[in-house]
DNA sequence: AGTGCGATGTGTAACGCTACACAACTAGGA
DNA sequence: TCCTAGTTGTGTAGCGTTACACATCGCACT
């Protein structure tokens, strides 16, 4: 019980066992290193003065810091409004508290700063939530040494990328929902980096979104469709700006006039699709929606569902971060999880 | 460009300007403590360089971190699945964002060590997320010299606190709900930090929960129904694990035959009213809910709330930890929010 | 007795930064 | 002219820890 404020450090410990510095060192973080009967003198001392190693110490003298940093790439606080993400996050944390990491989230805010406030984060590695194309931060965090990871690309030499083949589930979602003759509706994340929200068709939608994840989901609508004997170029897309239910009921209302009562709404998230369906459910009694996710709540309604483990897409994120040479798996199956239309009895959520 | 691999330091950068290092530092940390053209003369020099200043080494002389730790005191992945904790981070990561600190989540996994982990976390406050009150983790925290900042208690001489006043809201709640004639059941929040889920009477509860926020708000109930006449012992209460749907409905249907067809529903959040609602839809069509933090699902499934701004006691306590001096309200006001039973329509979710 | 090796302890020297004290110089006032 | 005060630059000395090299000892083996 030391009297003065000053925090107790290795040396008081190591005076008080009456061994170096260095042996006290040792006997926290190589213990076979010290002497049974050391060690043990060492730990009694340190308890009785409440000693606890200085993490910024530690760090500044070893280079490690053992914080994993994750990455929204835009504004923090927006991530927690769309439950994938937290979803995704929850993954990340499992593991950091498995290896025994902190979990940094790096304060990002969407504008030119990013990549700044990313380098200067504190941390052994980075986990990237799926950005765009020409998203500065990406280009940042490849030229750091430190290992990084992104969800759903887009991968970069310096990224490794934890992904699933979201080209073949939509073409495969989409081509099962348009065999019994609907006629499509798309609701599409953003297509740029402003995130504008929009109306269009097929037509007019740019060749190529700038979100890998976005993009490869639209070829793949497109595909289907096309191979459906359906015109893209005349299918209506609403593109959203956040993935939350009130963008999926506001595209759905604006997306209204152009559906057939019977048409496929082809969602790019279960929280899209439970939105557009709360939207149409009155003026689209007949309607069939397809999601993304596999949703208690989208089950429920009966949403046709791309399984998309983000849980397990942040665990395996976060495992590479920690350890870049591990030989885990990349791309992730996915598998169609049809909705259980009508029983909407109870069960989980 | 440099082209060693070796980390550009501030002595690089002086070197280049040609000024000692510390009028370097002072060109970056106290700009105006340095002549104009000679500051433009370093921070072109570090441009050129890439220099970034070294978190690390910046923490450990000047002993701050720029970093807010948050601590969810059981295992920091279960967090997420809890809607409300993430609105909760959501107001810490905003507050934090706007201040330019970074936001570490504490890798809790609710065992003994956590205590530990708290301490060696290399933040310069604590933001906590409402816990029991024998958590060792308080007491930990309570002893640091770091300013730490409880949502909804308990509160301690270290520890400041940011809360609403439960009891009364529950009791207003509540009577309101009585008003006409209904029979109550309760489904409340874990009453130990085990978290046993339990079937039980107003009668076989323990005299007080561990957890202020459940405490006050299982006191409001039963204030409210023997005000109303009724029996608080007979009344039946079911306990849940976690915040949940799923353990709102698990609840529920355990709860069922012990309920009028046209109970009254009183729950602790909207997540487990929403999930009674969907156990009992069937069984039970003419049952009202009581929930707690307006969720738009709640609202829509007309399921009176008492609105509980997770979001902005978030903001709040950060800032609190940010700044101690600060004069901000620490306790929040509620209100009653009834849902808008049959409006099924649309709007926002 | 000499050699070699493993086990164990210790000094030294940073890691990158900044608090602090001080030096040098300029300007202004009496 | 001298003194004071402000401005601007610099050295020194660590913050708490650990990498590294080295010293010492005992012991087995030749």
């Amino acid at each position: 019980m030391p009297t003065d404020r000053r925090r107790v450090t290795l040396k008081d410990v190591a005076a008080r066992a009456g061994v170096s510095p260095m042996t006290a060192s040792y006997a926290f973080t190589r213990p076979a290193r010290v002497a049974a009967a050391t060690r043990e003198r060492v730990h009694r001392a340190a308890g009785e003065l409440g000693y606890r190693p200085d993490t910024v110490g530690r760090a500044l003298k070893s280079g490690r810091t053992h914080q994993l940093g994750v990455v929204f790439s835009e504004h923090l606080a927006y991530a927690f409004d769309d439950p994938q993400a937290a979803q995704f996050l929850a993954g990340v944390a499992e593991v950091c508290v498995d290896e025994g990491r902190g979990l940094t989230l790096i304060p990002t805010r969407g504008d030119a700063a990013d990549a700044d406030r990313v380098l200067s984060a504190a941390v052994d590695g980075f986990v990237l939530w799926t950005t765009a194309q020409d998203d500065p931060v990406l280009t940042a965090v490849a030229g750091d040494p430190r290992p990084a990871v992104i969800q759903g690309g887009p991968a970069r030499p310096g990224i490794a990328c934890v992904t699933q083949d979201d080209y073949a589930a939509a073409l495969a979602a989409a081509s099962q929902g348009l065999r019994d003759g609907r006629t499509p509706g798309v609701i599409s994340f953003p297509l740029d980096r402003d995130r504008a929200h929009m109306v269009t068709t097929g037509a007019d939608l740019p060749p190529r979104a700038p979100f890998p994840v976005t993009d490869a989901r639209l070829r793949g609508y497109r595909a289907a469709i096309e191979q459906a004997g359906l015109s893209w170029s005349s299918t209506p897309v609403a593109v959203v700006a956040r993935n939350t239910q009130q963008d999926g009921a506001a595209a759905a209302r604006e997306l209204a006039h152009h559906l057939a009562p019977d048409a496929l709404v082809i969602a790019m998230s279960d929280e899209l699709a439970l939105g557009a369906h709360r939207a149409l459910r009155d003026s689209h009694p007949e309607a069939a929606y397809l999601g993304w996710d596999a949703s208690p709540a989208g089950q429920r309604l009966g949403i046709t569902s791309v399984t998309n483990p983000l849980r397990d897409q942040g665990r395996r994120c976060a495992r590479l971060a920690l350890d870049p040479a591990r030989p885990d798996d990349r791309e992730i199956p996915w598998t169609l999880t049809p909705g259980v239309a009508g029983t909407s009895a109870d069960d989980d959520s």
